[in-house]
DNA sequence: CATGAATGAGACTTCATTCAT
DNA sequence: AATGAATGAAGTCTCATTCAT
């Protein structure tokens, strides 16, 4: 029986696996076992259970840069745009069963030897800080009140992600979202 | 050769491990070693590895609770108090080098089997939540909108905290403390 | 709170679980937690978990003598007391669920250096031959033939005992029975 | 160092050691000691110690299933072919030192979630019932009375083994055998 | 490129027993 | 006589990885 792309076959079972049940809880022989793919060819196509999951927070990274790129050259406002990204992030905690961000999840179990694991969780969360960024620079004049903001809602939205799963709870994601409105009505 | 009080050398050490690089990532071998004692004096004391893991993350709390006790009784202002407790949160990411909130850390590897667990992660958070409420509500005289500012400082407190231990860095905090001080001064 | 005759609720507790489960299934923790004794208390009256194991072969083997003395002293005939004896091994297996007999059972998991034990079994056995041989001393004229006879008894209660258990049935004890029976019929 | 055939070594090692001391008393560790392989090994073979235990009974069922064949299609009369078994049963008491049956041996310490285990043991007394139950239909012309006497057989059969391991003597095998041909010289 | 078998190290847990009070 | 704490050894099982084909 052939089996074409075991490697992207692997990529998606670790990821499904690795977001519901965390980085650290999942082992290679329940991801190949659910890849339908050989030990040894998991190995030839990542050197290492870290680097599947280097591969695997890059992944996620690309898809969610394309929905702050869609979110970016859309014709709301500002704050609309806020708006729809804390909705989607509702959305997400929703479907998920609040299982959180899975960078910072990961982080949590990482040591610092990882480096590849570190770096992609660094720049992720500084992709999104940017954004934010880029937002509250289009209605706040001064720059640097306005990097403040960002960096602001940066921190507001990273809460209410956390809290929403500690506490399997939706109201820390309807508290940053109100928070981050009540900014622009100034 | 036989060794007194097993368990408080077990908890103390197994706190420090599990803080330092989680609780997923250390195992009762290297805690039973570190802490000079045999298996079997383990798990005299404890039934499980997931029952320490309870009994530390409730020691930690009571630690915590006393602190913010202690915060709440001074003369200070509410947003003077506020101050002081992300100034504590400072100094302890600066001396922790930034491992992040230890409940946070361990819901984000305890899958939802671990009931003790979870349980005591969403009691020290609605804590601190409503250690935050009970700030708020000394200053805004409207308690709805008391309310809805405490949980938002609860929010800023965790983006902080989760996000100063991914990006290694203090700004987070900065912000969030910014943004809580500027709630009292308007 | 005093707790006297520590020495027989760990020999009845014992005594329970080991038939239930078998000798080395249960461990010395579970009895004394459920005779409400504490550790060291139990080493006190047995010197070893072996040495329990004697004290309750020993006792059962005391009540099963008075049984068969009962039934050698009644006014029954020779067949008529083996019938109810075959009787007695029917109620029992119904009762135990088929737990077929404890002295095989520990004897199936004792090595040779558990003398004590080993002792207990054969002597146990020894006795039920001695019971049946003393039935068919009394029916069959000729000493060679009533000894055999007894023998083949001893055989086919063994065999009934053993196979009802691991088939969990209670035809063998049923063809044992009839067997036994039509013995006494030529 | 690399050995093939672990699969093979890892079974035969534990047979014998099952065999010699009983299921429950030999442990994973020693049979890996003792056939030379890695614990990993083990596990990626068998995926518990009962189900080594399942392919261990398999194997001597099937092992012993050859011999009733021989012994049925041989030129024997049935009271012949018996005597021939219980000759075979004689031999390995002896050489076995009175080891007794594995599937009785293992029943009794197999508790009742061990489905598989029950199942082989059940399926194995089955197979040597059906065996007896042949060799009395060729002989006597009543039917009934053929599967009685078939099933005598093997509650002798059974008695014999047993008793023979908890007594450490050969008589009980004597007398079945003696019990048995008799059978056929009325 | 793919594979099944093999591996050392370590996971968590329980065993029967003994010590000090 | 009774106890709670301590213990070394062993229990079953899983980890991420590598070998030989």
């Amino acid at each position: 029986m052939r089996k074409p792309n075991a490697r992207e076959r692997i990529l998606e079972t670790a990821g499904e696996l690795f977001f519901q049940r965390g980085y650290s809880e999942v082992g290679i022989n329940e991801i190949i076992e659910k890849a339908g793919t050989a030990k040894a060819s998991f190995y030839q196509h990542y050197p290492s259970k870290e680097s599947l999951c280097e591969a695997w927070l890059k992944a996620m990274h690309d898809r969610s840069e394309t929905l702050r790129a869609e979110i970016l050259t859309s014709e709301d406002s500002p704050a609309e745009k806020l708006a729809r990204y804390f909705g989607h992030l509702e959305t997400y905690m929703a479907n998920s069963q609040f299982r959180g961000c899975p960078y910072s999840n990961t982080g949590a179990v990482s040591d610092e030897q990882c480096c590849g694991i570190i770096e992609q969780i660094r720049s992720h969360k500084e992709s999104i800080r940017q954004f934010f960024r880029t937002l509250t620079a289009l209605h706040f004049p001064n720059p640097e009140r306005a990097e403040e903001l960002g960096d602001r809602i940066f921190v507001l939205y990273s809460g209410a992600t956390g809290e929403a799963q500690n506490l399997k709870a939706m109201w820390p994601v309807h508290i940053a979202r109100a928070a981050v409105l009540e900014m622009f009505q100034a």
